[in-house]
DNA sequence: GGGTAATCGAGACGGTACGTCGTGTCTTTCC
DNA sequence: GGAAAGACACGACGTACCGTCTCGATTACCC
């Protein structure tokens, strides 16, 4: 099962500082085992196995699973870009969409499995928190931006709209509904920012 | 609501028959334990230690933690009732205060753990999904009325409101926050349902 | 698995009496299960499954497992005759070959569960010693008519060859050594024997 | 011999090779339960729980629970050694008298417990035939010395000897009867050596 | 001939042990 | 001093039996 692709070249000390070799491949391991079963198949054992690691390596970097699970996120997480249409309505739907094709292929398992070590984690949870307040602020540049031409009045608050699309998407992930269609996000979306146009 | 720390008295078998003591009992450690602990402290081998219950015993009833998990959460939400004051937006706002209040007092823990389970559960997730459905007819009702007496949009759809309203709740309580004023709420609130007024 | 030849019809209580149907279907299924995997499938679960009785129904009348064992040897061991060919040698040869064979066929398989519960069972212990020194006392016979037609010295010891003769056939038996042929056979016993020839 | 009852100190892992002290514990703890309890106070929990070692670490050495009991008996056999009286009958008193004395002090219960162990797995049988086969031609020496110095005739059979005595005395053994006098025994070993005597 | 009493199958119960897996720590050996 | 290797104590997993229990039903026996 886990024998799929296990990283073949063994990796030696290259003296007395950290392989950068070596933390790539468990980081490797730990995304795909992830991406291939989730966070059951997600084991500091299972890991080591596909990265030809030792256990004390891993343990070395990381101090535990969950350091481990965080930083395959950090490496995923960089590649979303907001778009912009000229419509916020636009946009919105446009972000959706992304959002939800890129986690469909791979990485919403990864961030699934952040969530769930979050709710016994409370390292975990302070870190989706962070996170999940940064990203709260690069999307509300997207409602600042349909303030500043005057297509949103100017008292609302672009923040919180982007907290509630971002609570909206997660709902769909967690519950392992990502398959949506233009049309009902489009429907959600109006009913969201509705109450903000100008 | 008297937490006895581990069932005294012993109970054997009452006949070729399931006992309600037992089953009470294992449901009453299972929630301990998960309001304690969260669910890195809910083992079947712990809750079968406070219940004083062979493992045997709860493999018979429950196939897996899951379904245990599932029927605690059950035997907890009989409480929630929907307000009705006449105006929507404090309708909702009462809504979520309510809400949170309520999974601050302990079930809030449980809900968690279920969230972490079916994000690797497929059969949590499934359970999970029927539950959120089920929920979201419910609360649909809030809005229903409000558009009948005319205070929203005929044409605005009381189940997207609902789902929106569910899914800022969960992202609340899933990263942590559960401890937002009135005020604040009242804010969001507002956003929400502004796109829905007639 | 065990499935093979359950009992088919069931026995109700035939009122406030022992059902001498139940007691022979239990001995009948627990003598084929130790035939059939011997020790290691002998439980009373087991039984009581094959013949479609209740455990308490076995307990009621074995007060363990041991006690059960007994009764299927008991049931058993009444069948072994003595040959008398006229030569001791051939004697002998042909009773380790009768031996070998009826063990071979089934009844080994219930022995040797006996001499594996006698090594931590004390009744069972006695029980084996009972029996053992029983059919001592009978094969004695073999050699005792060798004495008397003068084809073995007359202070030879018809017990302590019966003895040894016996020990050899039991330690083939305990160690899984059955499939002897008829030469070998006849090797050990013209050693054992030889010193006893007039 | 001082029996402290569980082992005190904490062993961890001393690298990536089997720690000898673990070990050790470990059969220590397997044969004090042994001679306390026999064969039913004999389970890995119990081992583990009084060598202190975790139930993983004994079956990473120990396939089984037989190979286990093996063990303890393969470091308690240290013992022995063959005579050598230069009559080969004495050789054979002795040897009874001494083995006797050995079993009776402790290590014949581990040895019926193995041939216990052997009637039900078929592992054990093996390796208890592996070891008899070993010991056969261990003790078949003392018969070569006596044909080599001409006691016994050529065409006799060490090997056979060597099945015939350990026979006799695994019998006494296995029944619980190993209280025999010197006399006894002789009358025993004279008969079953009459017949290779040159 | 109706009540009582002991039997029966059934199966739940609290336990103990099984053998496996993963965690996080430890140490040695090699580079 | 980093890295692979893997042993270690621990404890949870889910399963199998143990011996005890309580039921509801089925008779035979006694009054």
């Amino acid at each position: 099962m886990d024998h799929k692709s296990i990283a073949p070249e063994k990796r030696a000390s290259i003296g007395a500082r950290r392989n950068p070799a070596t933390e790539e491949a468990i980081l490797e391991a730990a995304e795909a085992l992830l991406r291939e079963s989730g966070l059951a198949g997600f084991s500091i054992e299972a890991v080591a196995r596909r990265a030809r690691a030792g256990k004390p390596t891993i343990y070395r970097w990381w101090p535990n699973k969950t350091k481990l699970l965080l930083d395959v996120y950090q490496r995923l997480k960089l590649k979303m870009e907001a778009v912009d249409t000229g419509a916020i309505e636009e946009d919105c739907v446009q972000f959706l969409l992304g959002l939800f094709a890129y986690w469909s292929a791979g990485p919403g398992q990864v961030f699934r499995s952040i969530f769930a070590e979050a709710q016994s984690d409370e390292a975990s949870a302070a870190a989706l928190r962070d996170y999940a307040a940064n990203r709260r602020q690069h999307s509300a540049k997207m409602f600042e931006r349909a303030i500043a031409r005057g297509e949103l009045r100017a008292d609302s608050s672009p923040v919180i709209a982007a907290e509630v699309i971002a609570a909206f998407a997660w709902s769909r992930l967690l519950t392992g509904r990502l398959d949506a269609d233009e049309a009902d996000l489009r429907a959600v979306v109006r009913q969201m920012v509705g109450g903000m146009r100008a």
